[in-house]
DNA sequence: AAGTCGTGCAACCGCCTGCCC
DNA sequence: GGGGCAGGCGGTTGCACGACT
């Protein structure tokens, strides 16, 4: 037996709301409030709507202090990094951008930014097939149990929506800010910067403050990304590489610390790392632990240069054959194993 | 001027989750 | 503990409108 529908299809009005039925509705709303019940506020408002129907045009449209109109470059990239962190959890982005509704933060992405980022080679295209790929491998990339928090709930499973998985590879060469300080946004090294003066945008948001709270964690991955920088030599050769990995929010702070993510579950190293120049770059999820052996489990940050160095000393040691010559710019992988 | 195409956005659909009984 | 319901969310659709031919 199937649910049973939230209203009466057969007489509820669908399609765009006329400004009688929206001065009614906000009328209503501002009046008597939701009342916490969205499915018999219609009928109390005098609409013939559905419930949700109402409440859609209440939290896009109605509600006061809406913004409309054109994002800025700051909002812009506040949903890359989010974007690159949480995945298509627009509620959740939409939260860090007062006045801007989830469908209006989809639909700037899906309509706009996805295709300005595509344009820019920094979101691979979907017919592109030079990107790096390689089978998951025995551990399945979503087998331990993931834990990923909206904004007001922590939600538990094993299987994360696919949609994220989805979104996480396509677009995983975001992850790779290595110039991401947990309070201070800079993404310099994934959008070009319009204006300078404000290539950082300063936030006291939590999620922005804790991203590690809100990372989905997966076993096995390991992402590269690379970008053309503007002095970039003319046989193609990427300048600069950005590794991250999974259970991490890749980032170094203001003082050029890599920043450790504390989960208290797994105990994961959250690293970022940019590296410089035809660096060859290998590395796997023991890349944290040497991290944990060689600069002690109580520090909390690790010197980026030392970080440097371990991944140049160690990195013919891990013990993952993969190595990667990320050598084209503009080119991103990502790797599972 | 008319037809076609592309784009943007509001709205809908259906699934998932939490809450309540 | 489990079933049902309402809210919330992300994906998708469809329409309006402007650009282009």
């Amino acid at each position: 037996m199937g649910r049973a529908p939230c209203c009466d299809k057969a007489n509820v009005k669908k399609g765009p709301w006329s400004p009688e039925e929206d001065s009614k509705l906000k009328e209503y709303i501002e009046k008597n409030g939701t009342g916490g019940n969205w499915i018999s506020l219609p009928q109390k408002a005098g609409l013939k709507r559905c419930g949700k129907s109402c409440r859609l045009r209440w939290l896009n449209y109605l509600r006061p202090n809406i913004k409309h109109g054109e994002f800025s470059s700051e909002e812009d990239r506040i949903i890359c990094a989010l974007f690159a962190t949480i995945g298509s959890r627009w509620s959740i982005i939409a939260g860090q951008l007062p006045g801007r509704t989830d469908n209006d933060v989809k639909n700037y992405w899906n309509t706009k930014l996805k295709k300005k980022l595509m344009v820019m080679g920094l979101v691979p295209h979907p017919n592109h097939r030079n990107s790096y790929s390689r089978k998951p491998s025995s551990q399945s990339l979503f087998s331990s149990n993931a834990s990923y928090q909206s904004s007001n709930t922590l939600y538990q499973s094993s299987v994360p929506p696919s949609s994220f998985a989805n979104n996480f590879h396509s677009f995983s060469p975001l992850y790779m800010t290595g110039t991401t300080p947990p309070s201070t946004l800079d993404f310099s090294s994934v959008m070009p910067n319009e204006n300078p003066s404000s290539s950082s945008v300063t936030t006291d948001n939590s999620l922005l403050m804790n991203p590690s709270a809100y990372y989905p964690a997966k076993d096995n991955i390991l992402m590269f990304g690379s970008e053309e920088s503007p002095n970039s030599s003319s046989d193609g050769i990427k300048q600069e590489a950005v590794i991250g990995f999974q259970n991490c929010f890749p980032g170094t702070n203001h003082n050029n610390e890599v920043e450790r993510s504390i989960n208290d579950d797994q105990g994961f190293v959250a690293t970022g790392y940019s590296i410089q120049g035809n660096d060859q770059v290998i590395g796997n999820n023991f890349w944290s632990e040497k991290l944990n052996e060689d600069f002690g489990e109580t520090s909390l940050r690790y010197d980026l240069e030392d970080v440097k160095k371990l991944i140049i000393h160690t990195g013919s040691d891990f013990e993952s054959p993969d190595s990667v010559n990320v050598s084209k710019a503009g080119e991103q992988a990502v790797y599972y194993f």
